[in-house]
DNA sequence: TTGTGACTCTTAGTCCGTG
DNA sequence: TCACGGACTAAGAGTCACA
């Protein structure tokens, strides 16, 4: 599993979760939309930086956006 | 807390956990051995591609490189 | 509201060294 | 064994018009 579709999934899922569009979360992190979609997709390829401003625009730990689908699918799962 | 820090710290950590220089670390990841240097040291900015092939390389988690343990901040007396 | 190609500018990442 | 620097090439950061 790629890990940039691994980030942009987790970066959609919970965008979508708090009810933003990306351009609400652009703004909030302080990135462009156009550069939002492409985190998302997958296609980016992000640095640690990046990741971490778009945590924080989410209110999410950054280990969270990098944590595989089938641990953060039910948080319930989670193991540190 | 500068994001980049704490990945190197975790990356520093863990390395010497496991015995390794940072030589054979650079050569297990695919990476430069000055490259390793610089994210231990927490002036370089890395892209989650590179974090994942460190991670792999040491064998854990992404999420555990990236992850913010206070244990970090007081481990070995280490000043950064 | 989001996806996409095509940019420019900056930096990620390599390779040569030294102490 | 590691920190650190200079110079370099590949790739990411950041933006736009348009679909």
């Amino acid at each position: 599993m790629d890990i940039r579709r691994q980030v942009g999934m987790n970066v959609a899922r919970i965008r979508r979760e708090q009810g933003l569009s990306q351009e609400e979360l652009a703004f909030r992190s302080g990135l462009h939309r156009t550069y939002i979609s492409g985190v998302e997709r997958g296609i980016r390829n992000p640095t640690i930086t990046v990741i971490q401003e778009i945590a924080s625009a989410l209110v999410v730990d950054v280990a969270i956006l990098v944590a595989s689908t089938k641990q953060n699918s039910k948080y319930s799962g989670i193991r540190y």
